[in-house]
RNA sequence: CGGGGUAUAGCGCAGUCUGGUAGCGCAUCUGGUUUGGGACCAGAGGGUCGUGGGUUCAAAUCCUACUGCCCCGACCA
């Protein structure tokens, strides 16, 4: 892509409402543009971390054996009235009428909208064990949204839910998907702590928390350092294999680890002094086991094996990409701007061209450019006539893994710079090198 | 929802108290000089002063109602 006929709309102040650098940045670097209170616009740039996002995580599901589907995202009333949580769920949910009258909402989460469908089809044991997920906006009127996409009122969610004929099956099924978070969160760059959770009235141990350690997080959090350590499981992992599944979570449960609504005095302060942790941080997930709370009021059942229909145990995982962006800047960014890890990143190379106009220049641009895009790495050629001052800012603030930079000094010698965005290491080689140095 | 702010050009702000032709910096456009870490000079364009009502010869400024947005608290992927 070439910068003078992309839309990438930077903005040199920082505007004052901001009041976290990752709100700051995401402005800044024009990643997206607030329409309304916690609504906000996604532009080309900030779109591409997004859907790269997306990507991991989709790929992490469907390795767990979750199967995607898309559900929409308006829903109606009755649904709801069905669990009852068309009058629980308060004045959060964004309710609508059409032209019929009839009551609308704009989807807040889709429990009742997949049991709904889950109860249409589904009437055997054989079906299960299912899994499906969607990655939809959701909208939750939230009092007073604030810090950009990390708390928005509308955002997009990655909501799994899981179907099974006894606990036992729902308990390997949550187990999936907490394996299938910590390879999420870790493939993004990002060390993820489960953390026991509200449960809600079903009680029980199975609710777990995701959160990644930032000074600017929402939630106070306590953990055993020791935690930090502990291997993220591997692509190789058998998400069939019961006990294997078991362990690795009972391993990932057993260091303490609790936000300040489950945190317990008294076991924290058995920790070692050198392994405690207190911390602030941000929930970039959550899943829960609910057992048949939706499946009964539905009539979601499958017959078994000896005849009888019962009602089948579920859960829900959720993941917000959209706050994970803000996340993500939270914890890779310096003060000169963004630095994207090379996963996400929006662009994987920004080549700077110093002196647009000149031949020489011009060609070896053109020369690497062309390299780049034959073996598909995305760069964004940066081949406005903007001064060299300018241009290096800008390349720092979107925080593209990698810069090449072409002006009149080093190609003296036949040579291009290639600086590396996360610790600003540069080193001076041949077109061909740098191709390769960033290719890796 | 309670409390506190704020609204003037794309962004950041002054002007409001004390009514009298709407300004500054950055950004944008034109020309020139520059050109390796956000250049300089000269010129230009761009604003129903959040919206409605009122007072006045005259309203960004005074009165009034409303709305948007931000911050602090309780709730949330």
């Amino acid at each position: 892509m070439r910068l003078s006929r992309y839309f990438l709309p930077i903005l040199r102040d920082t505007p004052k409402d901001a009041e976290i650098v990752s709100h700051r940045l995401m402005l800044r670097a024009g990643l997206v543009r607030q329409q309304s209170a916690g609504i906000y616009a996604w532009l080309p740039l900030g779109l591409r971390v997004l859907s790269k996002i997306n990507a991991i995580v989709r790929q992490e599901q469907d390795r767990s054996g979750a199967i995607e589907l898309l559900m929409p995202t308006m829903q109606s009333a009755d649904l709801w009235r069905e669990s009852g949580r068309y009058d629980a769920y308060g004045k959060e949910m964004l309710r609508i009428k059409d032209r019929h009258e009839r009551d609308m909402l704009f989807g807040p989460t889709n429990e009742e909208m997949i049991t709904d469908i889950f109860r249409s089809y589904v009437r055997s044991y054989k079906d299960l064990p299912l899994n499906l997920y969607h990655i939809q906006w959701k909208f939750r009127d939230e009092i007073r949204p604030r810090f950009g996409t990390m708390r928005s009122r509308e955002f997009l969610m990655k909501d799994a839910y899981s179907f099974d004929v006894d606990e036992a099956g729902a308990r390997h099924a949550y187990n999936r998907m907490f394996v299938a978070y910590l390879r999420t969160f870790a493939r993004l760059g990002l060390t993820s702590i489960p953390m026991r959770a509200e449960t809600g009235p079903i009680g029980g141990d199975l609710s777990h928390e995701f959160i990644i350690l930032a000074s600017t997080g929402e939630s106070e959090v306590y953990c055993d350092k020791s935690v930090l350590d502990l291997a993220v499981p591997g692509p190789d992992t058998d998400f069939n294999n019961v006990e294997e599944l078991q362990t690795i979570v009972g391993n990932w449960t057993k260091p303490y680890a609790a936000t300040s609504e489950m945190h317990d005095e008294a076991v924290y302060d058995a920790i070692p002094e050198d392994r405690k942790v207190a911390a602030r941080g941000i929930e970039v997930g959550h899943i829960f086991y609910f057992g048949t709370k939706y499946s009964e009021p539905f009539g979601a059942k499958v017959t078994g094996p000896d005849g009888v229909d019962r009602p089948v145990h579920m859960g829900s995982y959720g993941i917000g990409p959209s706050r994970l962006v803000a996340a993500l800047i939270e914890a890779f960014h310096d003060d000169q701007g963004i630095a994207w890890p090379v996963e996400i990143a929006p662009f994987h190379v920004g080549l700077i061209n110093l002196k647009v106009g000149d031949e020489a220049t011009d060609a070896a641009c053109e020369t690497v450019y062309r390299a780049l895009e034959s073996r598909n790495i995305d760069v964004l050629y940066d081949d406005t006539d903007a001064r060299a001052g300018g241009k290096f800012a800008t390349a720092d603030l979107i925080g593209l893994p990698w810069q090449i930079i072409v002006g009149p000094k080093s190609l003296a010698d036949g040579k291009v710079e290639v600086k590396r965005r996360a610790d600003g290491e540069r080193r001076v080689v041949s077109i061909e090198e740098a191709v390769l140095l960033v290719a890796g």
